[in-house]
DNA sequence: CAGGATTTTTATACCCGGTCAACACTTAAT
DNA sequence: ATTAAGTGTTGACCGGGTATAAAAATCCTG
């Protein structure tokens, strides 16, 4: 998921003290994103041609795939720079906390801010595209497998780096696992936000459901699901 | 992951007592598909068009769609046969057995006996079908993601339907948790069979390992990484 | 400010996956 | 034999994406 601010294309930086050629550049692919992404938001992904976003934002067709490399990338495209936070946060960690605890302080701050990243945003912008990927599933898809897995695969190298015993296997599961809860804590909260619902009224049982995902992840399933039933 | 045995285009059941035009039927569909996974085996699946398959199967375009979706089902679809396994499993497993435990056993029967969808299988059309998919981004994700995550969802929904407290939030962790275990040992053995290992030679390692990670998901990480690293 | 060098944009044509609609063929039943 | 149904075929078409080369905008230098 990690869904981010989604107000900034390539760059957050809008500081007009460039090359002049630079700050055109900037604003074209502004201009494309947003009215690629007002369109979606109307009519639906798939409803809405590469060239009838090209002809709306003044521009032809090859110049849009000059700014996004697929017609996906212009609703996920943003998304793509926080891939290896997860393993940041494990590399950045205080030293003597597990891996389990950076990722988890890590997440309830970012929840606490109502990061989009958590799913805990209830900002116009960032609600219209996750209702877009929701709503698409090429781009479900893609957020969840190309994305997610990419991080995966970082933390599960980082995590590799600084284990001691250098045990593939493990690392690899944790990685599998942090990245689970994470998904499967930012997918609710996402939902729950396309219901309505207000960020900060959501945030106390968002808090409450991280903080259970983690302890799971660190305590184990145990006999879960043994009951008699 | 959860590669299935490859040569089950649709049915398995070749009986010739079918109304003489099912069998039709059923041999162009498996004569497409033997013709398109050779092609892509010998040349990728990138630099495979639809067409030529068609051409070579001595069969229009369109009758390829007929019998498969998309291109992607050409390599894909047999094995979203086995989508509801998990589930399965679950519900059926004995009286007062946790759900770590009745997947575990179930993991290792399967390896035992080298089941495609463990990843430990040298079958040769196996084998071309997995190498294909980790060479092709596109299927990749689709196998991880559409795939694997339909599962766990059909695995949380069978949980939250057994688990005695309806927490859903527990049964989506849970199903989460047990399919990145199940999609990270897959993936080992995938990969070490790509490397050219005869199945039986890797099947204590893949014992071990499949242990060792549903014993993880059992227990939890605790405070994995907290060394002084 | 002129003018060439560089970069960006555009137009065009094309490939491929996938869909649609009309037609032709085979086959089974009447 | 005729019809009706189901398939396969054909050909046109759409949309995403790429390649190429021309045109336009920008930048740098004199």
């Amino acid at each position: 998921m990690e869904t981010r601010t989604g107000t900034d294309v390539g760059l957050d930086l809008d500081l007009d003290a460039l090359p002049l050629r630079e700050r055109k550049k900037i604003r074209t692919a502004r201009r494309i994103w947003r009215t690629a992404v007002t369109l979606f938001a109307e009519r639906g992904f798939d409803q809405v041609s590469v060239a009838e976003i090209a002809a709306a934002s003044e521009v032809s067709k090859m110049t849009v795939f000059n700014y996004f490399p697929s017609k996906e990338d212009l609703v996920l495209g943003p998304m793509e720079h926080h891939l290896d936070e997860p393993a940041r946060v494990v590399r950045e960690r205080a030293a003597g906390t597990s891996a389990v605890a950076a990722l988890r302080e890590q997440f309830l701050s970012a929840l606490a801010v109502f990061d989009p990243a958590t799913g805990l945003s209830d900002q116009q912008v960032v609600l219209d595209v996750v209702r877009l990927i929701h709503r698409t599933p090429a781009l479900l898809m893609r957020t969840t497998a190309g994305f997610d897995h990419q991080a995966q695969a970082l933390l599960a190298a980082e995590l590799l780096a600084q284990d001691p015993a250098h045990d593939e296997l493990t690392a690899q599961l944790a990685a599998a696992q942090l990245m689970a809860a994470r998904l499967t804590l930012t997918g609710r909260n996402q939902r729950r936000m396309l219901t309505g619902e207000r960020a900060e009224d959501a945030l106390p049982a968002a808090l409450d459901a991280a903080r259970r995902a983690f302890a799971l992840v660190e305590r184990g399933l145990g006999d879960y699901c043994a009951g008699t039933a």
